[in-house]
DNA sequence: AAAAGCATATTAGTATGGTAGTATACAAAC
DNA sequence: GTTTGTATACTACCATACTAATATGCTTTT
């Protein structure tokens, strides 16, 4: 079911509920298309309906639950044409990225590219592929913070939850992740060495326009998809 | 001060505050640093706190509102790091547009285009400068919409507030009103003629990475920049 | 005159209650 | 057995009230 994590110091209870929820969404904890409502949030968490109304809010905004009004609250499908969308300006944007990294990248942030990469090979021995995903983030955080380009990252990263929310699905039944780790390794390659001439064709093995695994994972999970 | 606009049908009262606010905060009338607070704009609206802070939670999310908890909340100052980032997302990703739309775009939105660059040359004529701003955007809305990506664009639209401010402000004094028209001929011409081979130089012209203007408006106008 | 203390006012964060729209269950009519 | 009408339950939207944190103004002390 849910995940609960401590409440960080000086957090009012609507962002404490609203990461908690994003979390457990993105996380695939609480399901797509599952019905959830403003009252039971409430009682979780034992505080009244009002943070919850506002962390729904945000949540809503983000494309994360949809809200009917007078009749409930769903945490919102898996729309495989935003997972397109979002792939299209992932891929725009981190060809454009990875080039100006390949240019010009801290030596401060080799190591911790080094150390996540690490991180991701230890994970698929462990077989804690909820882990791979969130150092999979890291590894591609890592690289726009180099650039300066760090909010960018966040700002894609909070538009794009269904992109996100289907690579957990994916990430959760082991597929590929042999695959993806390779990729990093490529990727972070290409900065050490300051190969621009392969940027767009590694980008394009990591960011394919299609992703058979997709379609498969919506005949195999069809409630989750829209 | 501000502009009110009536209420759709069958939108809620949070959503008509919601609107309302960002519409007046991107066109300026709710200027950067000006301090507002649920009570005014409830009086305003003649309506509960609620809706209100529901709102607002949507603004702050978007960066138009900084709320301080026990304090008060402003329209959030503009931030050029924030106008770069909009920058290099807009121009990395409409390069990848624009040649897509040069290499396929629909012939029934070519009539919208002409007539949207028909209106905004009017506009220069008649000087009505936040008219040319919709246009503008429409203008490249349009674009997206040919490449069938138009939530793109709304997306990034929502998390750029900083850039079509400061863009606002530029237009609102007549600065460089005739170039950008002139690059949005341009932009069009090579759909027109599916020239991709442009592409990158005109939008480079038409979203540089650095915009003198901008510097100069961060001097005119101190108070509206962080 | 300047600093410290206290009272009051202001504002956001949260709790509770009322209203409107919808869904469901049950009873009555056909 | 099926359809229609009514009552009740559920839920979000909004209103009102309470609480906590901060700012401001005034008084007292140094």
């Amino acid at each position: 079911m849910m995940l609960l994590f401590p409440q960080r110091k000086n957090s009012s209870t609507r962002d404490y509920i609203y990461e908690t929820l994003k979390k457990n969404i993105i996380l695939l904890h609480l399901k797509p298309g599952q019905v959830i409502t403003e009252n039971e949030i409430a009682e979780l968490f034992c505080v009244s309906r009002t943070p919850v109304r506002e962390a729904f809010v945000r949540l809503v905004q983000e494309g994360l639950l949809e809200t009917y009004p007078q009749k409930g609250t769903t945490v919102s499908l898996i729309d495989l044409e935003r997972v397109d969308e979002a792939r299209f300006m992932r891929r725009t944007l981190e060809k454009a990225v990875l080039q100006m990294a390949c240019n010009n990248f801290p030596q401060e942030l080799f190591f911790e590219l080094r150390s996540n990469l690490a991180l991701q090979e230890l994970c698929i021995q462990e077989k804690n592929f909820i882990k791979l995903f969130e150092l999979d983030e890291d590894f591609h955080r890592l690289i726009y913070r180099g650039c300066r380009k760090e909010r960018i990252w966040e700002l894609i990263s909070q538009i794009n939850a269904d992109f996100r929310r289907i690579r957990v699905l994916k990430l959760s039944l082991g597929i590929g992740v042999g695959e993806v780790v390779k990729q990093h390794h490529r990727i972070a390659e290409l900065i050490f060495s300051k190969d621009v001439t392969n940027v767009d064709k590694v980008i394009e093995e990591h960011l394919p326009q299609n992703d058979p695994d997709f379609e498969n994972l919506q005949k195999l999970y069809s409630q989750y998809f829209k």
